[in-house]
RNA sequence: UGGGGAGUCGCCAAGUGGUAAGGCACCGGAUUUUGAUUCCGGUAUUCGUAGGUUCGAUCCCUACCUCCCCAG
């Protein structure tokens, strides 16, 4: 059955290969680029992006639009981006920009132009059971995006089509070789979506002032200066400039905590140290793709941050806004701002904001 | 000032006559739709300075400079 269906194409080989696919499932496919970010640089990535959609949807045969969200994108991600930050927290926003500008603002766009449904690049499964769209892992768990979609209602998914879920990324590569499609050994692009690569203190430095202060060990000696805490996430290793000490073991450091209060960042020795360690994690700012709570009898798999394999948990504690959960073995890095997202199998059930 | 000790890459730190380990930091790359983490690679023709001994010295000798400790 022949649908309209609007696509999200970023430029990129990903939902290049997505709109070719359902294009040649016949449905009427329309390729939107979506421009949610304004750079006052000269060089202007997003430009050769959509000479990219703009190459591709010749080759395809689509016709193409594009539309620009920077004002929301500014309102509903970047701002709250800042004020986290600013928090003192480490926030995630892409799985923001997922739930507010992608599968909300674009969406909303996509139904006004009669589609039926929107499509995108990302890999991640949809089903329909009992009535509910779930959301799966990706066939391809390499390149697994569930846990960026981890906010997505039933109302946004039940629109939502992600024609890469089924298939390894080393296929796409290959179709797109194979339909010859100008970005087929396009780099697959990294860093924050719509902000890009780019260096990022630089980048924060423009919209967070510095603000130096100590980087002590937890028994509170001094061993270097931080350049304001907000650039710091926990867990990090790369920046701190700690080198050898007289009494140190010649692990590196990486930072365990941050106090607002006397603008000191917390440091310790050795990646296997107790402080980078916590077996129960809490959340708040809770969503359930399915629209429901989960069944806090069962064992569930969680992470608590992209690219963290999957660990198994229970669940303590779950009202209408907390989430606690317990891992079988400790996690590392467990970081405040950052999203910890519930499984169970194959499914992604959502998750929360971890406090 | 007298006595003792030490000066090796940005930081720790091996080497003590045979032609500069290692770790941390840093830089580059891989991985990655969040800043990580992880992984791979790179980094002292030179051992405080100036002489001397030696086939050859970071390692021995001399002087000087600097620092530390103990005496004052």
């Amino acid at each position: 059955m022949t649908r309209r269906i609007v696509v999200g194409m970023s430029g990129g080989v990903d939902s290049s290969v997505a709109a070719y696919l359902l294009k040649q499932q016949g449905h009427h496919v329309l390729g939107v680029f979506m421009r949610n970010w304004e750079d006052d640089s000269d060089d202007c990535p997003a430009r050769q992006d959509f000479l990219d959609v703009l190459a591709v949807a010749d080759v395809i045969g689509l016709e193409v639009d594009a539309v620009n969200f920077s004002a929301e994108y500014k309102d509903r991600v970047f701002s709250y981006f800042i004020a986290e930050l600013q928090a003192g927290r480490t926030p995630n926003p892409d799985v923001l920009c997922n739930a507010e500008i992608k599968f909300k603002a674009f969406l909303d766009f996509a139904l006004a132009q009669g589609a039926e449904k929107m499509a995108t690049g990302h890999y991640a499964r949809l089903e329909q059971r009992n009535g509910l769209t779930h959301m799966l892992k990706a066939y391809d768990h390499t390149k697994d995006q569930s846990y960026f979609l981890y906010r997505l209602t039933q109302q946004q998914i039940s629109r939502a089509l992600f024609p890469l879920g089924e298939m390894p990324k080393t296929e796409v590569r290959k179709i797109a070789h194979a339909i010859h499609l100008p970005n087929a050994t396009k780099k697959d692009s990294t860093g924050i979506c719509f902000i890009g690569e780019r260096p990022f203190r630089a980048f924060l430095e423009q919209h967070l002032p510095k603000e130096p202060g100590s980087m002590q060990t937890p028994e509170g000696k001094t061993v270097g200066e931080h350049q304001g805490l907000m650039y710091y996430t926990l867990g990090q290793r790369q920046g701190l400039g700690i080198g050898g000490q007289k009494d140190g073991d010649g692990e590196p450091w990486f930072v365990a905590a941050k106090d607002l209060a006397t603008n000191t960042l917390t440091v310790v020795q050795g990646h296997g140290h107790p402080l980078l360690l916590s077996t129960t994690v809490a959340s708040s700012q809770l969503n359930w793709i399915s629209g429901s709570p989960p069944d806090p009898n069962k064992t569930y798999t969680a992470k608590t941050r992209y690219r963290q394999s999957d660990a198994a948990c229970r669940i303590i504690k779950l009202d209408d806004y907390t989430l606690e959960l317990v891992f079988d073995t400790p996690q590392w890095a467990v970081t405040p701002g950052q999203s910890v997202v519930l499984y169970r199998d194959e499914v992604c059930l959502g998750g929360g904001v971890i406090t």
